[in-house]
DNA sequence: CGGCGTTTTGAGAGAGCTCAACATCGGTGG
DNA sequence: CCACCGATGTTGAGCTCTCTCAAAACGCCG
């Protein structure tokens, strides 16, 4: 899984990879309107989320009451993984558009890799991959001066051409996963383009060659 | 694991937990002299550390040059645990002091997983606790607030009375991990001093009742 | 058309970074 | 035993950069 918009496809963690039909039969699906909550921090884990339709965020709040983008999941992707191996959530999660999940119950999940080396080890390679993803995030983190963070982003999230990037959230929303205000990330982007190392049209990016 | 000089206990991450005897066995140890690297990013994965004795840090090198503390772990900790599902590291391996690192095999490890599923659950667990911790850090990273980036982790590293922290490394060490220039570390730490919130006893820290 | 949220641009202030000087502490070797 | 040296710890001062507060243009939807 992954936390920025663009790069679904580095590590998309579809279910499909790993488990059994017998527990993808039993889940039960569920809806969310946009902004809705699908658990919040505290609650009692109920078991794995897949999310089928729509994006779905991870976020803290910090205790000045802003709001850290922990993760955003889009269609195919699945959330609270560690969940299962603990008691109550330790983030929110909350639907970013209307979106559909979901619950694989904890207690078939685990019997299944109870069962199936193969389905837990690739659980295990989803984790390592988050926990890759999630020190990347951290990297990204320390970087400070916005234009750099902001080019971290866009090399990172590049598409296969390694130029083109397709935004699939509004820009605020991006500002909230660097990090940043929106307005230094207008002005960021702003800036970018008129120094002409990036091009934009809508919701996509494009590099240029080599700065 | 964990990230956090002081939070050993949040979240050690033995190896006595889940791997068996017969792998521990075959393992070989090597030991490092601060400021050695046990791998490099981008070499070929050879398996999973463990830290026997000493301190080896994760890090990767931004464009700036400057150096990310991704983890640094401690005795009992393993490191590299999600190269057993790469072909390359992706970040440095150095030691911030002597140490002694055991590696077990990849090959012999994953085999374990196969034929043992409670290993492989307690692995899986091993790393779902890292994503929390991971998070974690993130939100700490969206800190601005030098102060309150103390703060935070402070009460996060606090000792079982709640109130004692025991620094293992230098302030130095501490300024990088907490993403903070190491002045700003020692002013902000003079100042909560100051105002009576912390009070300071060589390597130990002990904050003051109610904020 | 009216309203709401996003996107932009402006201006000012605060906070941490950088550069710099100095103190302190261990360890090393004469 | 003491002088030297390197690294850590500490404090000072200015500067840059982002944040915050503000205001306005734009776009979408009922």
């Amino acid at each position: 899984m992954m936390e920025t918009i663009g790069s679904d496809r580095i590590a998309a963690m579809s279910v499909d990879n790993w488990l059994p039909l017998t527990v993808r039969i039993v889940a039960i699906e569920r809806t969310l309107k946009a902004g809705e909550a699908l658990f919040r921090r505290g609650a009692k884990t109920e078991g794995l989320f897949e999310v089928v339709a729509g994006r779905v965020r991870l976020t803290r709040v910090d205790r000045s009451g802003r709001e850290v983008v922990l993760h955003l999941a889009g269609p195919g992707e699945t959330l609270a993984e560690a969940s299962l191996f603990s008691a109550q959530y330790h983030c929110d999660a909350i639907a970013s558009t209307n979106a559909t999940v979901r619950v694989y119950p904890k207690r078939e999940v685990l019997a299944v890799f109870e069962e199936n080396p193969k389905a837990a080890q690739a659980f295990s390679a989803t984790l390592a991959h988050q926990v890759m993803n999630l020190r990347t995030r951290i990297e990204q983190r320390n970087i400070r001066s916005a234009s750099e963070r902001v080019r971290h982003f866009l090399t990172l999230n590049a598409g296969d051409d390694g130029r083109t990037i397709n935004l699939s959230g509004t820009l605020k929303d991006l500002a909230a996963e660097l990090g940043l205000s929106h307005e230094a990330l207008y002005r960021t982007l702003a800036a970018l383009e008129h120094s002409g190392e990036i091009k934009r049209k809508g919701s996509k990016i494009t590099l240029s060659k080599r700065v």
